[in-house]
DNA sequence: CCTAATTCCTCCAGCGACTAGAGGAGCAAG
DNA sequence: CTTGCTCCTCTAGTCGCTGGAGGAATTAGG
């Protein structure tokens, strides 16, 4: 260790904020975190700002916030004296499609239960998972959007 | 019209079964559905059955199915003498995670819920918003993985 | 001081599941 | 015959990363 104190290299950074090094430098790339300065040797100096912006960053991205509104919410951390209605507006446009998004999922579960259940486990030709899928028409399931299958946690 | 009965263009496929046109096209890329027979003029032409398989698709589709399940899905109905041990897996599967996918953002809303009622409104020094985004340490959210932002429906 | 292991650098490609646009051909109706 | 719609192919872009190649720099051990 030759760094300065309050200086990390990229890797230390991600261990601290829990970001991987590539999307740390993805971050970078996409001006989401300011250019760090450089070690003589060429590489990422981190000082503990950077390290509380990417912590904000990635709490946001746990909760689902898409990169441009964390962008925004950010700009607004940076000037405090602005008042946060921008910010409670983000928040609340977020809980309300958390909220939407929750309702179709639990209708979801609720046909994917019926599905399973139905189930006799002998031969597809009898399945209730294959005929339902087939046979919309047979379903309580009406039309929402789609659905991503796996996504986060 | 010049087409046999029981033929339809792309256009109609798409008005028929939900599912857009240059998705249709882009299914038969990927070898979810069989290229169909062309007419003179180099148009696709479908029948009863690839209707059928389309509509299949996109209820699984709006079921968060991914494309792979949904393939392994397909070979099975076509197989109809076989168990359906590995549909039912299929399903099962996916239910779980839609469960935990529940669970999770069940808890999200309540950490949205907490900063939006949590904000005075005034300004952001003062903002509960970006407050808990900053410190992750406040809040009871503790590490789920990532969380797509918006989603279907 | 030398070497080996680790970490870092840049650049480019790919994921999933589409979506959009360019540029052109076919085809049905008026 | 022309208008306007649909269709064709091909390419590139979306979002938020993730991974690999190929090489330089640093660190730890001997």
């Amino acid at each position: 260790m030759t760094a300065a104190a309050g200086q990390f290299t990229i890797g230390e950074a991600a261990r601290a904020s829990g970001v991987k090094v590539p999307t740390i430098r993805y971050y970078e790339e996409i001006g989401l975190l300011p250019s760090p300065p450089r070690t003589e040797g060429g590489r990422r100096s981190y000082g503990g700002e950077d390290l509380r912006r990417l912590a904000f960053i990635r709490h946001a991205r746990e909760l689902g916030f898409e990169i441009e509104a964390i962008r925004t919410l950010l700009r607004l951390q940076d000037e405090p004296d602005q008042s946060c209605a921008a910010a409670d507006a983000i928040a609340r446009d977020h809980l309300v499609a958390v909220e939407r998004r929750i309702a179709s999922l639990t209708a979801l579960r609720a046909e994917l239960a019926r599905m399973v259940e139905g189930c006799s486990h002998g031969h597809v030709s009898e399945c209730r998972v294959i005929e339902i899928l087939a046979d919309h028409g047979e379903c309580r399931h009406h039309h929402g959007g789609r659905l991503d299958a796996a996504g986060g946690l």
